[in-house]
DNA sequence: GTGAAAGCGCTAACAT
DNA sequence: ATGTTAGCGCTTTCAC
């Protein structure tokens, strides 16, 4: 049987307002022997609030919704872990809702959270729908998180997609590659187009044409990226690296590479992007770029905490960059190669073949 | 501006008793006249129940914790996922913590879920301690699931790793491999043990007799799969199939046998376990025994609502069996490869070489 | 078959 | 500086 803020009050000798007072820290003015006396009975008795109750009488729950489009996504689970590791800190806890990409789940779970009386709800990768008509059938704060269309809206968090291209085709270029070509995911994508748009512009940073034929586009899966590789291994000249516009492509780009008698990194440079589980273990291990999720976990929930706290009432889309990962398949490393333990960032001990260039990149900064 | 049970039923011309009867289905007698003009009026206004409220008052709140050592764990998200998709099914609802193996970060979990008077609490992969010690933190129903020691407690489910050593030696031995070396995890995991008896069992099943040169020991990672490996490439007569305790370490092996100059499946055969997401896309594709992740989720949600409800009052210790994915490592599959989407569970065109042996583990029955 | 009223545990406005 | 009291929205006895 649970001891309440009355049986404290009670054992305290004083009112429950009082004994409300000193447990919330408010700044109310109470004899510091009366409020001492409270603490102590608390401790004592081992007093916990009924965050229950609390939230009926004071309309916030210290919750938030979860709306994510499957946790069995490969970057659900770390936005989650960022999300998960700000509001803890903060004593808020979330309620994961998967919407499997069915608009009536997502209307059925935001109407659900309302009713348990959320305090805001951040939506994963969800995009059922424009973020407008999402934001009309909530009141409630609310950030969307890597939506995969239409992302530069208001209150949404996405990776910067242009300036990771950039990242990966500019580790290319200063290793010395001059045809470089690159596998795309599908185009109503943002990623597609931004990634595009990146290896664009560090191209031309670096003086290197602009050449159609080297561009290539797949399905985001392994086998896309095989297929379209064994189309680009015929141009001639023949590329020298491959950028993929994620790491399941950048696989199929090793196999076709290898099928054809050619080796990686030897004959032909690979950069993924993403940083999946399986890159730091692959042969040869994937360089790549990797994917922010957990800071733009982290960081969508501290705009939600601001959002519900009154102190801003809009937040600006964000963008969050993520790092070039160095491994073997851009041939930047020397050395005996050590498998990744899985969930570490251990850093390798190769030496990068070249000091890593200062080069182009510079005037992009956001 | 939320509308109130009190809204409905001044609406609807009777009182909050009535209404709320109404509302909740209650088998207390309403005349059905009134009833139909409560459900109308709620439809009308849109009412939903204030479940904080509710909670307050009924002392139930549709809600249970999930303490999950950390999201990022390869089987957490599945195991969630199949909890998710019994409970919301149920209108039951989870919140997540991540407890990092940290018994500390654990008993403030309980805590701070029961202070949310969650209605009971699963314990995914959390083994701080004895089942028991942490039983004596709650007072609530709860169950263990995918506990990895000392797991055969009672309220526990957890994967039938010998039912699928052997579904794993088995398939080896249909194959015609009488070599079978074996590379187990660290002793002291529950899955370690329970695969090394399914492995020896199975063995005695088909009357080949247990050689300890046979069997190494990894740490789950693939590069003691690798070093393991080379060691048993040493032994003479050669074994000419290698079972993996997990995907990671048959991932080493892999790598180990094609360093050696020979090739996996033709010269030497190669099973894992747990049917990660690489599995299906790494070269040659992994045959593993599948860990019924999602399963063991949907049961362990079942297991609790059992418990809440008061059906039941204990769960015996509950064994959830995987089933063999037959991919190319282990040679028994013909035809051209093609690569797995992710989460499909699409199967392949393949054709077995043998037809699917019903030789030993038949008395086996969990 | 229906309604009045109490009360879950808490906070906050209003006394004193 | 402290206490009294009302009430958040709901369910559930108890009375009629």
């Amino acid at each position: 049987m649970p001891v309440s803020l009355a049986d404290v009050a009670r054992a305290a000798g004083v009112s429950n307002a009082t004994a409300s007072r000193v447990l919330n820290n408010s700044d109310y003015p109470v004899a510091s022997k009366t409020r001492l006396k409270v603490l102590e009975v608390a401790e004592e008795l081992g007093y916990r609030p009924n965050l229950i109750a609390r939230g009926l009488r004071t309309e916030q729950t210290f919750t938030i919704g979860l709306i994510v489009e499957n946790v069995l996504s490969p970057f659900i689970p770390p936005i989650t872990r960022g999300i998960h590791d700000y509001l803890s800190q903060h004593d808020y806890f979330s309620i994961i809702i998967n919407s499997d990409w069915d608009p009536e789940v997502e209307s059925a779970a935001i109407a659900d959270l309302s009713q348990r009386h959320v305090d805001g709800i951040i939506f994963v990768e969800s995009y059922t729908r424009s973020s407008d008509e999402v934001a009309k059938l909530i009141e409630k704060p609310h950030i969307f998180v890597h939506r995969l269309f239409n992302s530069l809206n208001r209150n949404s968090v996405v990776p910067d997609d242009l300036y990771g291209a950039r990242l990966a085709v500019r580790h290319l270029a200063c290793l010395g590659h001059r045809r470089i070509a690159f596998i795309n995911g599908p185009e109503d994508w943002d990623a597609a187009v931004n990634r595009l748009a990146g290896y664009q512009e560090e191209l031309a940073a670096w003086g290197i044409p602009f050449d159609l034929t080297l561009v290539g586009r797949g399905d985001w899966q392994v086998q896309s990226g095989f297929v379209v590789t064994q189309q680009l291994l015929t141009c001639r000249p023949r590329p020298t690296a491959i950028f993929a516009a994620n790491d399941l492509m950048a696989l199929g780009v090793i196999y076709a590479v290898q099928d054809a008698g050619l080796r990686v990194p030897e004959d032909i440079a690979v950069v993924g992007f993403d940083d999946r589980d399986f890159s730091g273990f692959v042969r040869p291990a994937i360089t790549t770029v990797k994917m922010p999720c957990e800071e733009m976990g982290r960081i969508s929930a501290e705009f939600l905490l601001r959002l519900i706290s009154q102190e801003v009432d809009v937040i600006e889309p964000t963008l969050v960059k993520g790092e070039l990962v160095v491994r073997q398949s851009c041939g930047a490393l020397t050395g005996e190669w050590q498998f990744e333990p899985e969930q570490s960032s251990i850093l390798r001990q190769q030496r990068l073949l070249h000091d890593d260039c200062r080069e182009p990149l510079p005037d992009h900064e956001l």
